[in-house]
DNA sequence: GTGTTTGTTATCAA
DNA sequence: CTTGATAACAAACA
C-alpha cells in the first residue's frame, strides 16, 4: 500500500530521473486510469511536453509540466510507477503491445526512456491537472506530518475537535492529516504505545506527546529504508523498499511482539481495516 | 463459492 | 455537526 513513504521514495528517485525529459507517446491500456478523460485526449494532451519537477501531495504524485499544468498520480493500493532508463523489451501476457501483465498505461520520452504506470487491482489514476485543481488537491488534505506545518499544538487540537473519534479513523482521515495509511497508523501508536482504538479524548498530554513524535519518527525510518513493501509496492528501479523488517505489528498478527518478546501481535477489524496491535505493549 | 486485502468517496443512519 | 458503518471500485489469493 503505497503511503507517504512510498509515493515520497518514488519522488525522490523520479526527481533524479524525469525532470527534462520530454513525452513522446502515451498509451493508455485501460481507460479508466485516466477518466473523466479518455485515452485519445489525454495522450494528446501530455505529448510534447516536457516533465519539469516532481512533487507529492499525501499520496498523490505530482508531475509538473510547466507552469500551468501538472500529471497527478494516484496508486491506491497496487500502484507501480516503474522507470526504465532504456526501453523494456516486450515481455508475455495481457495486452500484446503491454510490456507488463499489470501495466495500464505508459509513457515513452524522447531518449527511448520510459515511464510505466502498472496496478493491479486498476483503482489508481492519472489526471491532467491545471494550477486550479492542483491547488484543490492540496487544501483537501491536512498538512503534511513531517513538515513544520504539522505542529504539536495542531496535532494537540485535533485530538480535543474530534474528541470521539478512535485514533485509527482519526489518523487515516486525508483531510486532517496527509498521507498515513493503514501501515503508518499501526505502526505509530505501536510505537506510541497507544492502542488505536482509543478515543481521541481518553489520550493523556504524555501520550499525545508519544503519538506526535511516533507519526513522525516512523515516517522518517520508512523513508530512509525506502518504504514498506508489504503487498505490491516496489520502488522505480521494480525493487522493494527495504522497511518490512522493521515493521513491529503490521502484518505480524500472531507472532512474539518484537518490543516485549511476550505477547502474540493481535489483529482486530477497526474503521472496517485490518488493524495490529499488542495487547501488553500498548493500553 | 467465501472472506480478506485497502485508498478514497459517496451515502446512509443515529 | 459528529461519528461510524457500508458499499462501491477491482482483482488476487487462501
Amino acid at each position: 500500500m503505497p503511503e507517504l513513504p512510498e509515493v515520497e521514495t518514488l519522488r525522490r528517485e523520479l526527481a533524479g530521473a524525469l525532470p527534462g525529459r520530454k513525452i513522446e507517446a502515451v498509451k493508455i491500456f485501460w481507460p479508466k486510469t485516466v477518466a473523466p478523460s479518455t485515452p485519445n485526449v489525454f495522450s494528446r494532451q501530455l505529448r510534447g511536453q516536457k516533465i519539469t519537477r516532481v512533487q507529492r501531495c499525501a499520496k498523490i504524485l505530482l508531475l509538473g509540466l510547466g507552469p500551468k499544468q501538472t500529471l497527478a498520480i494516484h496508486l491506491k493500493m497496487t500502484g507501480q510507477l516503474i522507470f526504465k532508463p532504456k526501453k523494456g523489451r516486450v515481455v508475455i501476457g495481457g495486452h500484446p503491445a503491454n510490456p507488463e501483465r499489470h501495466t495500464r498505461a505508459i509513457f515513452n520520452f524522447t531518449d527511448d526512456s520510459q515511464l510505466l504506470f502498472n496496478d493491479l487491482r486498476k483503482f489508481g489514476w492519472l489526471r491532467l491537472v491545471n494550477r486550479d485543481e492542483t491547488k484543490a488537491i492540496e487544501s483537501a488534505h491536512g498538512p503534511e506530518p513531517l513538515s513544520p506545518v504539522f505542529t504539536f499544538k495542531y496535532f494537540r487540537q485535533l485530538l480535543t475537535r474530534y474528541p470521539n473519534r478512535n485514533l485509527k479513523t482519526l489518523l487515516l482521515d486525508q483531510k486532517l492529516i496527509a498521507g498515513l495509511g493503514n501501515i503508518y497508523v499501526d505502526e505509530s501508536a505501536h510505537r506510541a504505545h497507544i492502542l488505536p482504538q482509543r478515543r481521541a479524548a481518553s489520550l493523556q498530554p504524555s501520550e499525545v506527546t508519544k503519538l506526535y513524535r511516533a507519526i513522525k519518527t516512523v515516517l522518517r525510518a520508512a523513508i530512509k529504508a525506502g518504504g514498506t513493501s508489504a503487498r505490491n509496492y516496489v520502488k522505480s528501479d521494480g525493487q522493494p523498499g527495504g522497511f518490512v523488517p522493521q515493521l513491529r505489528v503490521y502484518g505480524r498478527v500472531g507472532e512474539l511482539c518484537r518490543t516485549c518478546r511476550h505477547a502474540k501481535i493481535l489483529k482486530i477489524k477497526l474503521a472496517g481495516r485490518g488493524t495490529h496491535y499488542c495487547q501488553r505493549c500498548q493500553s
